[in-house]
This record gives structure tokens, sequence and C-alpha cells, in this order.
DNA sequence: TCTGGGGTCCTAGGACCC
DNA sequence: TCTGGGGTCCTAGGACCC
């Protein structure tokens, strides 16, 4: 049986490259998608000018503005870059029905068998490439392997905007640094460097237990294709860092309100029911505390979440004598509609649906918890710039 | 003047039941 | 009156990814 052949396939510092095509005269100048550099906050996509600065994704803002002083800083529109991002998808699932979203950006292909109408993989990967980049104007890099590492690898490689094949998966593995490998992190980095390991070979050879563990799975799992796994739970979650820390009691509790309804109005939506609700927050100190309890029956309605969140926050804002710089509300075990038991009634439901659909008219702050009004008397902007900050990080 | 937001997966300990 | 071990559920926290 032959190997499955594995597309990788993403969209160049995909955010800052959307802003460049949206205005012109960005081209060529060092773009940061995030926020500003004064902001609490990190850069979510460097265009490759910026990246020559320094900066990169995950790097705090304010530090981006250091080592990039004129540096182009927006904060980014992010339902532009999700409707690109579905053009991108669809436009591979013209090749393949088997394509795994990854992020906004970012797909593996299954083209095992798929190749019969080009020369070679190489030339459809080729075709996919020139196909996607015309259809969504931005450059793409990709990567063919044998494996969904070995792919990925590829793509790294052929950054920006090339096109790279792994023949020699495992030699190629094997020279690599161990940072380059998807999964090892900071922390088990430092642990394997604590062991005087840098490079995959070095694991193989020195504790071949490890690297069986780690590594060897990724290869030559079975001989086919591996599907992505369906999440064994799903969960949903709103947070937000306040532009100052916070020791007022009342407003935290508002920011708490503000984001349940968030959730609930997107649970309702979707005709979700949440099963336990989570409460995180963080101290001015970066410490971090969550408190999860189950709800009594599976619901989306704000005022039982409410019960339950407060409680929390209760609980947690004790575990410090320190203003908060961070809160979050994170919702789980989440079943559908049709899967519930049908004496679970859904209370106040009418009232909840007049709201929603207010809100749907009229804009989301257009109603809302008597709670989460104050936050709109005292920062109205800052709270609006919190609202549309929510994206996730690009290369 | 550090350190976002939205996810998934895993581990470990305690409670509880048999 | 004391003592097992296994299974399962629940919660807290950490590692990692984009």
């Amino acid at each position: 049986m032959s190997p499955p052949v594995v597309l990788h396939i993403d969209i160049d510092a995909f955010f800052a490259a959307v802003e460049v095509m949206l205005d012109p005269s960005l081209k060529g100048k060092p773009v940061i998608v995030g926020g500003m550099p004064d902001e609490r906050g990190v850069v979510c996509t460097a265009s490759y000018e910026a990246r020559r600065y320094g900066v990169h994704s995950g790097m705090p803002l304010r530090t981006a503005g250091k080592k990039c002083p004129h540096g182009i800083f927006l904060r980014g529109r992010y339902h532009v870059y999700s409707r690109i991002s579905r053009c991108f998808f669809d436009c591979l699932r013209q090749f393949s029905p088997r394509v795994d979203e990854m992020s906004v950006d970012e797909a593996y292909m299954d083209l095992s068998g798929m190749s019969y109408l080009y020369p070679s993989v190489y030339d459809m990967a080729q075709k996919i490439k020139q196909t996607a980049e015309r259809t969504i104007g931005l450059k793409v890099s990709a990567g063919l392997g044998f494996s969904k590492l070995g792919a990925k690898l590829a793509t790294e490689a052929a950054k920006p905007g090339g096109l790279f094949f792994v023949g020699q998966e495992r030699d190629f593995l094997s020279q690599l640094s161990l940072e380059k490998i998807p999964g090892i992190g900071p922390h088990t980095l430092l642990i394997l460097q604590g062991m005087g390991i840098r490079r995959v070979w070095e694991l193989e050879k020195k504790y071949p237990a490890i690297w069986k563990r780690v590594i060897a799975p990724h290869l030559y799992s079975s001989g086919k294709y591996p599907q992505k796994r369906e999440p064994a739970s799903r969960s949903f979650s709103r947070e937000t860092t306040f532009p100052r820390d916070l020791a007022n009691r009342d407003l935290l509790m508002a920011h708490l309100s503000y984001l349940l309804d968030r959730l609930s109005v997107y649970l309702a939506d979707h005709r979700l029911f949440a099963g336990r609700l989570e409460v995180k927050v963080r101290f001015s100190d970066f410490s971090t505390f969550t408190k999860r309890a189950a709800l009594d029956f599976p619901t989306f309605s704000y005022a039982e979440m409410w019960r339950v969140a407060q409680g929390l926050l209760e609980a947690l804002v004790k575990k410090r004598k320190l203003p908060l710089r961070l809160v979050g509300v994170k919702v789980e075990d989440i079943t559908q509609e049709r899967d519930l038991l049908p004496f679970v009634s859904i209370k106040g439901e009418k009232l909840g649906a007049g709201i929603r659909e207010i809100k749907e008219k009229y804009g989301f702050s257009s109603i809302s918890t008597a709670r989460a009004m104050m936050l709109e008397d005292l920062y109205p902007r800052e709270k609006e710039g919190i609202v549309l900050k929510t994206a996730s990080l690009t290369k």
C-alpha cells in the first residue's frame, strides 16, 4: 500500500496581506495587525517587512512598537478576513472533498489517489496553489508530504510563497531542531534541552522511547490519511483584558454580565445548550484561576447561567487581594437541541427570544443587562474596542 | 510599559459507589 | 471496628495551537 499524499497549505501573513490588498499604499511597508502600540495586547500578524524588525505574532504590542516605531499598526477587520477565509476553503474543496480546516488560513488536504488528472501530485499541488492565489488575491505557501507532519514542515520550508515537496521525510525531519516540531512547545523544549537534546536525530538516538511516543506516531500511523478527529468536547468562551487593572467589584460583575450575555446569545442563535460553566480571572500579577460548575440542566438562558457565574466569580476574587486584569467565561458540555430530553424546558425563553430579536434589529448593545449598562456609561469606546478584538493569531 | 482571544486535549486528585 | 481496590464523575490547571 502506498503512503498517503498530504498537502498542507496556508496563506502568507494573512491579516497583514489582506490589509495591503485593500490599501495598496501599504505595500512594502511594515504592517502590524493586532492593535495600537500603546495598548495591552499582542501582535496578530506582522507583514514580512515588519518581521525584519524582529516583530512576530504573539509579541506584546508595546514591544513591537519599540522594535518598529514607524510600523503601521492596525486593529484589524476580522469580518473581512473571515469572508476571504471562506472563499479560500471553498476553492480548496473544488479539488478534493477531504479538506481539514485547521484555522482561518490553514488546511490539510488528502491528495491520495487524486492526481490521475495531472502529470504528478506535484503538478496537482501547483494547480491548487495557483488557483487559490488567483481566487483570493493573496500569496499562499504549500507543502507536500507523506504525513501531516511532513506536509506542514514542508510548508514552513516553502515560505514565503513557495511549494515544497519533502521526499525523504524521515531524513528531512531528523535534521530539524526540536522547536520546529508542532506539539513541542516552550515547556517541553526546555525539558529536552535540559537533557542536552536539540535536534530530532539526537532524540531518536539517545531516547528512542520518547521519540517513538512524540515523533513517530505523526509519521507512519496506519498508511492512510489521518482524518481530523471530531473534537471530543466543544466549548465556547469570551474573555476580556481590561485597558487598566480593575478593582471595582460592580464593574467586574458588569464585565462578566456583558460577556455572558454574548455567550448566551451565541448559544441561543445556534440552538445549543451548555451543561457546564467556567469563570476565569487573572490578577494584576498575572496569576490566573478558573472555577467551573455544572449547570442544573442544559441551558442557554442568561438568567440561569448568571446565577452560577456570579457565584463562581465571587469565589475567585477572594484568591488574591489584587486588582484584576482579565475576566472570562466559558461554557462546556454542549448539547444540541435534538439530543435533549423532552422534559428539559427552556425557562424564560419567550423573553429571551424577544431580547435577541431586538439585538438582531438594532445591534447587540441596543439592549443589555442592567449590570452591563454600567460599562456603556464608564467607557463606551473602550468597550467597543474590546468587542471588536476577537480573532486568532496568524503567522 | 511586558505578557490577547478562542480553542483542544490531557493529567491528577478527591468524592463517591460497589 | 477496620480495610481493599476499581470505576466513574467532577473540578483545577497546564501545555499547546493559530
